[in-house]
DNA sequence: GGTCTGGTTGAGATCTTGTCTCAAGATTTA
DNA sequence: TAAATCTTGAGACAAGATCTCAACCAGACC
């Protein structure tokens, strides 16, 4: 699975005429040990905790490739963050955000996206991703 | 409605021990003026054309109140900076963003909102506001 | 009225998140 | 090997939002 996302990766940097260098490989491996989402400096504090130098630059300059080839792509963000996960992760889901403890429910429902998908042809429109939040309280911090 | 948003808002104040004052005021009314969307800058500089001088941070300030009264809602945003609209504008609506052309399309939809309740009540999530927004590309610029 | 206490404001400093610049190093091509 | 092109790291920069602090104002109390 990881092997085909790697395939993938390497095929885009290809198509772009990038090329696959040690830091975007280091970068790709990091974020396959990470089991939740995740934001970009913690993806670099990461690193930095490991003594690895790879500057927070090529980091935030991976991140879009790794988007593109579809390794990733954005998850929940609590609303100045942008949040990413692992693609192989457990497929699609959405995200109920507690405004007091930050904690972070997923989850997914196939009548919700199936009424999407009636809207959005309804319009014309052509929908590529969505980001459905529901904010509130979680059961201890009501 | 505007009058009982307003009701709402004092009270709000009061239960704060806060002051309805002049800044408030004005910042409440303002928004009653705009018919669609805003961001907190957009609503200062309004002020700044017609020569008030209430200050950013005044603004900024007084956004948390707005929202926790009820007078306003999160909106649409564009991915970095927050908007709002007023709650009594046209009722919850939801939005369809087009990446190339930036147009916004509103929708609602009755059933996809019974199914957030269903879903928050399964997890006991108390939702307070949603952000659910679906982007791709409209009509014309597919 | 005068004074005390504490909320409120404006201006600018500061913080946060993310992007950009540019010089230095690495790699590829000719 | 030289030229051209990528890539990187470090820090500058930008945008959005929040915080600090001195000055101000309002109500409570004497």
């Amino acid at each position: 699975m990881a092997h085909r996302l790697k395939e993938q990766y390497k095929e885009l940097l290809d198509k772009k005429g990038l090329t696959y260098t040690f830091e975007r490989k280091r970068i790709f491996e990091e974020i396959q040990k990470i089991s939740v989402h995740f934001h970009v400096d913690g993806l670099y504090d990461r690193f930095k905790k490991q003594g690895e130098r790879i500057s927070r630059a090529t980091v935030y300059r991976t991140i879009p490739l790794l988007l593109e080839s579809g390794v990733i792509q954005k998850s929940a963000g609590n609303g100045k963050r942008d949040f990413f996960e692992k693609t192989n992760a457990k497929g699609h889901h959405d995200h109920m955000i507690c405004v007091k403890c930050e904690k972070i429910i997923e989850f997914h429902n196939e009548k919700i996206e199936a009424l999407q998908d009636e809207i959005s042809k309804h319009h014309k429109f052509k929908v590529t991703f969505h980001d459905h939040r529901l904010f509130g309280y979680c059961q201890k911090c009501q």
